[in-house]
DNA sequence: TTACTTAATTATAATTATTATCATTAAATA
DNA sequence: TATTTAATGATAATAATTATAATTAAGTAA
């Protein structure tokens, strides 16, 4: 399942000229076994360093570098001063959306493209041929929703 | 036109107890001079720095993120590594829609609420309310294509 | 296998962006 | 006018990222 998607990603790598070193696998692996996260930097360079301890973080920088060059993962800003990493679907040419709480920071995803009709749009009234697109929503989520009313209950009671 | 905009800032920030003082004032002005331009705190600071000269670089840091919680402006981001300001604009409860395009790097904003219906969506299909949202387009933009067209042109004859 | 070539890595220095600190100034208030 | 508080400027500190240079690993040709 992992490994076919390393394969995959060791065949993008090889078709540029780039060899899927020991420091880069552990890296996708730690990428794909945090798929849902959004993980900084940082916290890569931690995961990885546990497990193999040969690696320095100027690598995890040039390996997510490289990463999102061939497109296997994205760098987004949630707006809370950090980078962070998200894995690209597969058979998704354009970027998936999210759903960022604002109370309690938890971010879910949107797989589903839901911009198709609005790129149209953009193209008949602007001539902008879309390449990819970024969709958030900023909000409360369902469960900060489901707390806030038993707080108030409290209260109530 | 301007002024009142001006006053109309001053008057949130008085509502919480801030001053409009000389350095916010000039800073503020900036931003509205440069309405369609994504500043970086570097660029609002050397403009404002001309001008008045009695500014250091920490007020700028300080006064915009004043101005990114009374929603004056946003702190943008487009992937290019900096970090931009962009004005909210009025009677708009939610973030104006961008075009990025990926030969020239031009900006172009859409003003107009394209996401009000997915908006319900979200909140029927996943129980999420939204308060605000940010949508990107990247691509080639309609000025880049003609020349892109005329390049090929030439190529042939 | 061995020598050679290139890519990739590590450790660390340098750079850049941002935030924190603190003494000073300006403004508002009593 | 004296007092209090907010805001500022200069600069130190921090954090994130990039650049550098020596070393290692891997691939290739003789």
């Amino acid at each position: 399942m992992m490994d076919a998607r390393i394969d995959e990603i060791r065949k993008q790598l090889t078709a540029k000229g780039y060899k899927l070193t020991a420091q880069r696998e552990e890296t996708v692996k730690v990428l794909l076994e945090n798929e849902d996260n959004h993980l900084t930097t940082e916290e890569i360079y931690m995961i990885v360093k546990n497990r193999v301890a040969e690696i320095g973080i100027a690598t995890v920088y040039r390996t997510l570098e490289l990463l999102k060059e061939l497109h296997v993962i994205e760098k987004v800003n949630f707006g809370d001063g950090v980078y962070r990493f998200d894995l690209r679907r597969k058979n998704q040419p354009h970027f998936h959306h999210h759903l960022i709480c604002t109370e309690c920071g938890a971010v879910q995803e949107i797989l589903e493209d839901w911009l198709l009709l609005l790129e149209k749009r953009v193209e008949r009234e602007f001539g902008f041929t879309v390449e990819d697109h970024r969709l958030d929503f900023q909000g409360v989520c369902h469960s900060c929703k489901l707390n806030q009313k038993s707080e108030k209950c409290k209260a109530v009671s």
